[in-house]
DNA sequence: CTTAGTGTAATAGTAAGATAGTACAGTGAC
DNA sequence: GTCACTGTACTATCTTACTATTACACTAAG
């Protein structure tokens, strides 16, 4: 999976992002190793560096631990995949309400907009 | 209106994405004269080259035009308000859903998780 | 022990965003 | 004409994200 970066955020946040989104997915458990740091960076064509900040960042928030020679593994604490879905989709759930109503939306259009963005998105998949 | 910018996006855009709110809103209707590059970046307290920059990329964009000793100007094009609204509303809830989505939300949660940050919304506001 | 793979650290260089400061060009009011 | 405002342009400097490269420490497998 090569994939695309957001060019005006910075590339460790993202990628941070998308380990988050592994674990939610349940695509890295608990306990698991992650990609390491040369593999990964190789994967999204990036400095092993920028891949090293990430794990670091996620290390500091208690996500990820690592282990000298072996490798960086998902955390075994039992709240973490609830604690990060729950962050991570509340806050984009608020992000996307603060934008529309900033731009005036009221309630009722701010909901049917989402609702036909993923009736669109369900429809468009065959 | 001191406000704060996400330190990790290009300031200049989040001006822009601001001024177009404001023509969205209508404080800003078409035709009307922006602050002077100096005037806002005095109230954003930022350097008046980045503000530039912002009118430049909006320019660029149709969205606003300049005229020297004068000031800069939202475009009279009748569509413009529309087309804003809905290319920045459509962003937002694609944005939302991409994101909720790779996380394995359902539809139907991802639409009561917005249903329920709105609502909280409106019963903070007293 | 050797080897290959891991995390970790340090250095140097590049590019972009942002700041600071100055200067020039056009407009309108006096 | 003068003055005060506008947009516009340019240079220099700083910071940060990112790259490139090298090196070291540790672990497991052979």
């Amino acid at each position: 999976m090569t994939w695309d970066f957001d060019r005006n955020r910075p590339i460790y946040l993202q990628i941070g992002e998308e380990i988050c989104r592994r674990i939610v997915r349940g695509d890295l458990p608990p306990g698991a190793r992650t990609p390491s740091v040369r593999e990964l960076a190789a994967e999204l064509r990036v400095n092993p560096n920028t891949v090293q900040r990430a794990y670091q960042e996620l290390e500091r928030n208690g996500v990820l631990f690592a282990r000298r020679g072996q490798g960086s593994f998902v955390r075994e604490d039992p709240a973490l995949v609830g604690r990060l879905r729950q962050q991570i989709a509340a806050a984009a759930a608020r992000r996307y309400w603060t934008e529309v109503a900033a731009l005036g939306m009221s309630p009722e259009e701010a909901r049917r907009l989402i609702a036909g963005v993923i009736h669109d998105d369900k429809s468009s998949l065959r």
